[in-house]
DNA sequence: ATTGATCCGTTTGTCCGACAAACCGACTAT
DNA sequence: ATAGTCGGTTTGTCGGACAAACGGATCAAT
């Protein structure tokens, strides 16, 4: 992994970019400056293709080149196939492209795991400084559903998601919730086999849910983060029960369940 | 925020989707599947245009269409803009991404806050387990250029970066590294007004990262994280003397230094 | 009057053919 | 061996074309 090159370096660069870039860029970056700069918010439908060949002067083909790029990074949307509007790219795609990434290069579960016992400790710290009531209530749903779910081990995985991601809510802290989900969807997969071969993993998983949650009402950070602590320990061992070792790449499986970038969204 | 739809809800979808994608979208998933299965290996080239309408049987138009999806999605690469190779999306551009959706979300500095003072923590703290003596010598290195910088406010804000990112780097986990990349991205452009309006910035910065340095030698997490803790403080003090308020949204000032997603790559 | 069906212009997706410029590799001359 | 030339290949861009889907408006029926 390479470092960061910072966003500029004075001395290298001497000269002007030579390259005119290509048309269909050109038309991209125009179109994606509007939209950044906030000069076209978000929901504001952009053109149809005719509007934008007429406003750039260029050729359909080329228009619609930029478009897919724009598409493709979330900057604009479609409403009904007809209507192009600008967007806000969605957490949830920007994650799902991290966590493929993060396949493609082969992270191994140790990685993952060391990664998601820090990101939901700090998840379960700032959710217990800044939780509100309602943050409870869904959380309280969430595991009254777990309850009746002890013996299903897909809705279990489901719903062990679904208790992080609200705790990652409670945070209200955006940052914190876009740089844990990535490693939340990875490990998706590597949850339901653990309550398929470990008995005693689902009543130990509502457990250390109901004491997260005790922990969240009382906002008592220690409490929470050292259950937060033994609920992922609980995965790990779990995980090493189900026959796998931790030095493994996260594999490439469970393809269709992650790669839904195109579809309903 | 929506909270995550779980990756496959079995209830909701009971027939198949109906809708015949456009072609170009199926040719763009037609070769990232080839892809991300492993079929395609990074590096590998993919055809010409040429081959590509042969292989699909489709029209050039669509695709290229279908190649500016794979483009953007940075699983296509192009060496020398004749070749079209294979590619492992780079944690850079994803980054950069994910930094300038927190932007249009208009998340506050004090999301950014808290998300870093969590991220560093955690990083320093795997940084210590799992250090070689190669990251420490490219820490070492940093904190020289940094002793002779400490009037540049630029220099110093690159440097800064530089060191989180070396320690990121030195936890040897991609997972987390990817997950603190973004923040520290949007923290950039918030550090250099500091240098220039808070003159003891600079040698508070130099001297917490010395501590750090000297808690990844000798392995102290405990210290570590204590540093790290007040080293992020300190930027936070920093930053409210510069006139802004925490509550204020991490603006879109300095877009020219964020958004590189095109050009030199 | 609200509901339902029909019609027409618009927009997208796709195709065809074409051409200039850039690129690549081979070939030639020094 | 190096430099320069040349021709085929590939990309970027263009113009035009058409079917299908869509949206809205018009008209018919309850």
């Amino acid at each position: 992994m390479d470092i960061m090159t910072p966003p500029h370096s004075p001395e290298t660069d001497r000269f002007e970019r030579i390259s005119p870039l290509p048309a269909y860029q050109l038309v991209a970056e125009a179109i994606e400056r509007e939209i950044v700069s906030g000069h076209i918010p978000p929901g504001e439908p952009i053109g149809t293709e005719a509007d934008l060949v007429k406003q750039f002067g260029v050729n359909r083909s080329t228009v619609r080149e930029g478009i897919r790029c724009l598409e493709q990074s979330g900057l604009i949307r479609r409403e009904s196939s007809r209507r192009l509007v600008a967007s806000l790219p969605r957490q949830g795609k920007l994650a799902t492209r991290v966590s493929r990434a993060l396949i493609l290069h082969q992270v191994t579960f140790r990685e993952l795991y060391e990664a998601i016992d820090m990101l939901e400790r700090s998840a379960i710290e700032l959710a217990v400084a800044h939780r509100t009531d309602d943050d409870l209530q869904a959380i309280a749903r969430n595991l009254e559903r777990t309850r009746d779910a002890l013996s299903e081990p897909i809705r279990l995985a489901e719903l062990d998601t679904e208790f992080h991601s609200l705790v990652a809510v409670a945070t209200g802290n955006r940052v914190l919730q876009l740089a844990r989900e990535p490693a939340s969807l990875l490990i998706y997969t590597a949850t339901q086999p653990i309550f398929e071969h470990v008995p005693e993993a689902a009543p130990r998983l509502l457990a250390a849910h109901e004491k997260l949650y005790d922990a969240l009402v009382r906002r008592d950070v220690e409490d929470a983060r050292a259950w937060m602590r033994r609920h992922v320990a609980d995965f790990g061992k779990g995980f090493l029960r189900t026959g796998r070792t931790l030095d493994d790449p996260v594999d490439r499986i469970p393809f269709d369940s992650i790669f839904q970038t195109r579809g309903t969204s």
